[in-house]
DNA sequence: CTTGACCTTCCCGTCACGGGAACCCTTATG
DNA sequence: CATAAGGGTTCCCGTGACGGGAAGGTCAAG
């Protein structure tokens, strides 16, 4: 099949494939006229790394996941050591987001939000 | 003052400094030699940015605070706005890190994580 | 006079694509 | 048969907010 179809199968756009042939996720094979033809395995592929960026992994993460896959022998330690970094880094990340958004929510509420100029977000802002 | 000391007490390295110059946030003057000086109210704005930044505001949101800050006749609303349209976006993006923190969660603690192939994380991002 | 610590500009790399140009291939239709 | 629509291809630029590093000018101290 072409790359629209196998995107629509996937769940991935046309350029987001063309992206991950570059990169070497995937290979392709090509046709007679220079177009991509992808497999059912080619598809499957696509779908797992789309789920796996929904997850929030990195594109190297997706590489080293899509080769322990492959990977008969793998151990699962490794897939795990991958995925409890990955969570560690989200929730760092989450960590640092709920902190923004305490002090957001008390600076908004405490800002009358009308047409006078006193404000105290700016103020918290301007402080020395 | 010099570049590295404006930084030193802005809390902001001094390749962030001539970002912020380049991209018209501030405007510090120059001396005969060429070097930048900076002055009590340019390290201000510099922090009132550093500060901003801290709380996640873009680079425009935090230009369209710094305008609001130097404007005596604001409208704290327009302050107000521009916060909670931030807030919604930082408690969208907490929801969407969440969401991959719980599914994470999930499957690395169904995951044995020894030596074994066999490896739900796989299988799920496996699944057809 | 030289050393070392500053400062300057300029350019490349980040991360994972998206937009768009310029061009080729295939299929359907008048 | 010519053409138009709707695929496909490569290539290049832009994103956000800087960081790293090169090449070179400036300044204070020993």
């Amino acid at each position: 099949m072409n790359i629209s179809e196998a995107g629509e199968r996937a769940g991935l756009p046309a350029k987001t494939i063309r992206y991950y042939e570059e990169i070497g996720l995937i290979r392709p094979g090509r046709g007679p006229n220079g177009y991509r033809r992808f497999s059912e395995g080619d598809v499957h592929r696509l779908a797992f790394l789309g789920r796996a960026r929904a997850l929030g992994f990195g594109i190297e993460e997706c590489r080293a996941l899509l080769a322990l896959y492959s990977d008969e022998d793998r151990a699962s330690a490794d897939v795990k050591r991958i995925a409890e970094e990955h969570l560690e880094a989200i929730e760092a990340k989450i960590a640092l987001l709920a902190g923004m958004r305490d002090t957001l929510r008390e600076l908004t509420r405490a800002c009358a939000g009308d047409a006078r100029p006193d404000c105290p977000i700016l103020r918290d802002l301007g402080a020395d």
